[in-house]
DNA sequence: AGCATTCTCAACCTTTCGGTTAAGCTTGCC
DNA sequence: GGCAAGCTTAACCGAAAGGTTGAGAATGCT
């Protein structure tokens, strides 16, 4: 069965798992190499390695006595679908939504200055 | 300062919280009219709400003895673009959608004298 | 075989979370 | 003034979160 919001959202809202998330998007690690830069036992990393595979945002593979963490984007869909409507796409014409996400994905869009990553960015851009 | 992700995702974490959020997307609520639909006490709710507005994602005003609680979807901004650099899923314009939702649910409501700044500029809280 | 590496499990501890009830503070109304 | 309505606060509770250490199970190397 497919993770729940609540346990994806709870598995976003620690630090140190958004910062592992980060760093798997370079590429996949094994346990051990997640673990090194955090100034936390190996045991705690593991767990929070757990929580990120219940909440469908990693998968992890053993081969021989390594297990590798691999990301998995798709996961944060149901997520974000949510957001962009809290979930009441049903209060608005749904046809009329789906044109304007149809619009909205397709286009280059200038109009993006965002701000704000105080903590582990998904990407370095510096 | 502006809520960190830590807080927003806990706040979304749980099913309570974005259900209180739905409901305000269709209009501004008083704290006693959210509480009605649950099955747990009004203190409980009122803890919720505490944690959505620490979370930035509504804001309460108090007008007479009445809280009104209103939706600040720009919150959700810093969770969104956090999520979209992960790519395979495209985060989309929340201004753009907020647009669309005003266009979808503007008709039909009554009474909506406290809508008026749904384009203030951000305030500063804490 | 023997040993090191890699990772999980179990037990434990402290803090936070999500709920309760009871009391209290404003505010509006008669 | 007096009372009801609308919330919040305080104290409390059980369960879950997030960390620790120590032991143990696989696996690979020599």
């Amino acid at each position: 069965m497919a993770p729940s919001l609540d346990t994806i959202f709870a598995a976003l809202s620690d630090p140190t798992r958004r910062a592992i998330l980060s760093m798997l998007l370079e590429d996949d690690m094994a346990v051990t190499d997640v673990a090194e830069p955090f100034e936390m036992s190996l045991a705690a990393i593991s767990k929070h390695l757990v929580i990120l595979a219940n909440a469908g945002l990693i998968t992890q593979e053993k081969r021989g006595r390594v297990k590798w963490c691999k990301l998995e984007p798709d996961a944060l869909r149901g997520a974000s679908v949510w957001m962009q409507g809290f979930g009441q796409f049903e209060a608005v014409n749904l046809d009329a939504f789906e044109r304007f996400l149809a619009v909205e994905l397709s286009d280059p869009r200038p109009d993006r200055e965002e701000d704000q990553d105080r903590d582990a960015p998904p990407k370095e851009e510096e």
